[in-house]
DNA sequence: TCTCTGCCCGCATGTTTATGCGATTGTTTA
DNA sequence: TAAACAATCGCATAAACATGCGGGCAGAGA
């Protein structure tokens, strides 16, 4: 976590958006703040690496770039710069990315559609030792501990269906689970069917990761 | 998620706090707003739950209260009023109470040195879907993403293969995968039969589960 | 007896995964 | 310069998975 700066000093504000119009709109809104200096705009995680500045204090991230995505670009920017605070800036809200960038090292995740005045009161709060998220976001942060909660095995699944699950989990294909468990392919099949169901997963893969990651 | 009141209807607060004058002091502020009833102030779960009142969209729940915890009255709560916004009033904000609660379902954590203006803010954020967090809460709740983030990875995988591990592992498709690293499937497939080989797994079933395992 | 739940089984079809083969380009090293 | 490695990409085909639909039987409870 970066010190806080005393009153008065600036605070160093990268950004990477591979969208010219974007990236001039913000950059210039920033240039126009009295806190904040603009540490350059850059159109790729390439480019932002290979440049030759200082280290920003903050960086604002794009998800959806050229070459390298901003959460791929997470890591080797915090590698090279193990100091900066990053903020993914986004019009991706779907899980997946949220979570992504967050366990790649992200401190914010916020949404473009939000107001410039917003984005630099964010910037200020991630600074200061805070993580800006959209309402959006943070919402579906907290789902994701009240969803991941009931696990290993809830109620619902019946013990014919935690049996499946334990196959499942263990790697095996359908035939193999239909092996271990003394059952047609076809039954295996049926019980999937209602474990992904009620465990609102659309893959074996989902399942399998669902589990084991809410261990 | 409860239903967007339109304009001019007001949001109904309930409050358990079990200090008398934190919880005055906030239900006469709450009383005090045009867009807010109040409907009722507690000075423990078991209160809340024995009232005949009806159910209030938002609840502002403290942790440390005589008999149920705060926590603990989560569940029980949500169960009785299924639509119910329940936002933690606490000074704690210590991990494994943000976590514990937003395991049981608390909508939103803030902490109790926050203004009340601050507070009537986050009513409203909450009531309209987001999930108000203080911003050292939020800052945790990021961390955790990052800390449980760090899987050891074989050094025979080159850097992009350790992109698709991550993807797969994190339940996506081959076409999931595709999108967030930006390639095409084939070349996705190309990296998952470098991957299977040299992890000796032979469906990503295994590969997931292997990794997952191994944590 | 009827209803519900759980377990077993099947067919058909579309989608996804895994594997056979091939290619190109760029970078690094001997 | 050639070889090795890494990343990108493609086609074809078979196997596995997911989902639409259907059926049956057994046990428990009203």
């Amino acid at each position: 976590m970066a010190k806080l700066k005393s009153r008065g000093q600036l605070i160093n504000v990268a950004i990477i958006e591979d969208d010219r119009g974007i990236r001039s709109a913000i950059d210039a809104f920033l240039r126009l703040q009295n806190d904040i200096i603009s540490a350059g705009a850059f159109g790729s995680v390439e480019e932002f690496l290979s440049s030759n500045g200082s280290a920003p204090d903050v960086l604002l991230l794009d998800v959806q770039l050229p070459g390298m995505s901003g959460i791929d670009g997470i890591r080797p920017i915090k590698e090279k710069f193990p100091g900066i605070q990053i903020m993914m800036l986004t019009v991706y809200h779907d899980a997946d990315r949220i979570f992504s960038s967050l366990r790649a090292g992200a401190n914010g995740y916020v949404l473009k559609s939000a107001p410039l005045t917003d984005i630099k009161q964010d910037i200020l709060t991630l600074f200061s030792g805070g993580a800006p998220m959209s309402p959006q976001i943070a919402r579906k942060v907290t789902e994701y501990f009240s969803q991941s909660s009931g696990m290993p095995m809830p109620e619902s699944l019946t013990a014919r269906e935690k049996d499946v699950v334990h196959a499942l989990v263990d790697g095996l294909s359908y035939k193999m689970v239909s092996d271990r468990l003394g059952i047609s392919m076809e039954t295996t099949r049926f019980h999937i069917r209602n474990i992904y169901e009620k465990l609102h997963v659309h893959s074996k893969a989902e399942l399998i990761t669902k589990v084991l990651k809410s261990r």
